[in-house]
DNA sequence: TATAAATGACTGACCGGTCAGTCATAATCA
DNA sequence: TGATTATGACTGACCGGTCAGTCATTTATA
């Protein structure tokens, strides 16, 4: 069933490719790297499906070569072995992070704004997205790949803390934030988001979450300001 | 190794028992029901020890047994099967909760001083226990136990999440509340629990977390009053 | 045609679940 | 009370299905 969508490739182009008109034209063929990328591709994409529906164990690699429209084999050509194929998906889908949140790092926007587009990228780069699976992932496999969770926390969290922390302080010590609860613990900054993605995991049948109003209320709260009686 | 502490049980009283003065006293006997009670409980402690340690499809039921001190063969005599006995597990663990928590509802007492209640209900009945550990398969395995969420959300949560939206109305309408954020999403107020029992699972090797200090704080930002400024 | 890529049948370890047999305990009897 | 029989809790070897990983063969490409 299921039959991933995106990430077209590799069979549909194979069906087509017979009539080319000459393998001319390109210099010579990085064609094969595209395809490869692809393929490489492609069966991230089926893996990340199958271990999001299954956990890690219980995910099968005939299902995900299925998935991908390849042969079991050649998820072998392109990963050394599944647990390698996991940790590879893991990287791939929560490295950009960084370098998204860092970009906000240093610009000079009164924080409360900064906090508004911290969580509408949230919500539009992880929750709607794949990504949310991913991190679903990470919270539920990571005990399991101790390796995983550490380039999790050195690559990613840790540096995201860090910046926000900075961020936070200079806000704090400016005014703009009343309580310092943030600047001690950031994560609390992020709570609403990770509660908002294990709840829908579980939940969202019997009471779906609108997450973008509940991350732009407890904002709110972080930024309560004094103010007259 | 390992080799479970507590439920003394089996072959230790086997062995003493010879010189029982005779099987006078007790009416009969049910230190066969007696044991029994003992095995069933070896065996959920064992069995919650290895699902966390492993997740529940990559535990293996020899395991268990062995850490239980019995044969495999024990454990399907007091559970189905091996989802039954997982699903049991969480069921026993965590159904408990709910009457705790409902008692403090119709408590009359400052919200406030209810929330510092829970904090430290949490901290002492979750946090340091190992229904933390249930807690967390409950995130890891849930999606796939849909009908263990359903029980976990009709049985207790959703009993949590109503109490708590009645007494913080209440709150808010009395005025100890500023912001009607938690309100809306009393989700809020575990938010900060549920992240630091994600954080210590994954992360706590690098960088601990203060529990009680974190919610403490976060409370504090729930209950900020309106101050003259 | 030579080389590289892809395939999928195959292997062997692994594990959930079973069940025939054992033995401590309980019940019955003398 | 001591001997005899009945019970059923417990055991663990075993079976059958499953699946990660391999590799001889086929297919596509240069």
């Amino acid at each position: 069933m299921a039959r991933i969508a995106q990430t077209r490739s590799p069979r549909g182009v194979a069906g087509t490719r017979r009539g080319r008109p000459a393998s001319a034209a390109r210099p010579s063929a990085n064609i094969r790297k595209v395809r490869q990328a692809g393929r490489r591709e492609a069966i991230l994409a089926a893996a990340l499906a199958e271990f999001s529906a299954r956990g890690f164990t219980a995910t099968r690699l005939d299902d995900v070569a299925k998935r991908a429209g390849i042969a079991k084999g050649t998820i072998y050509l392109y990963f050394r072995d599944k647990e390698s194929l996991f940790q590879e998906l893991i990287r791939t889908m929560l490295s950009p992070l960084v370098g998204t949140i860092e970009a906000l790092r240093d610009a000079d926007v009164p924080v409360r704004m900064l906090a508004d587009q911290l969580v509408e990228l949230f919500v539009r780069e992880v929750f709607l997205t794949r990504r949310k699976d991913v991190i679903r992932l990470m919270i539920s496999e990571g005990p399991r790949f101790p390796k995983l969770a550490e380039f999790y926390y050195r690559e990613v969290l840790s540096r995201i803390i860090a910046a926000l922390r900075a961020l936070l302080r200079r806000a704090h010590e400016r005014g703009e934030i009343a309580n310092d609860a943030v600047v001690r613990f950031p994560q609390l900054i992020a709570a609403p988001g990770i509660v908002a993605i294990i709840w829908t995991g579980l939940f969202d049948r019997f009471e779906t979450i609108d997450v973008r109003a509940m991350m732009k209320a407890h904002v709110d709260l972080l930024f309560t300001q004094r103010s007259a009686a």
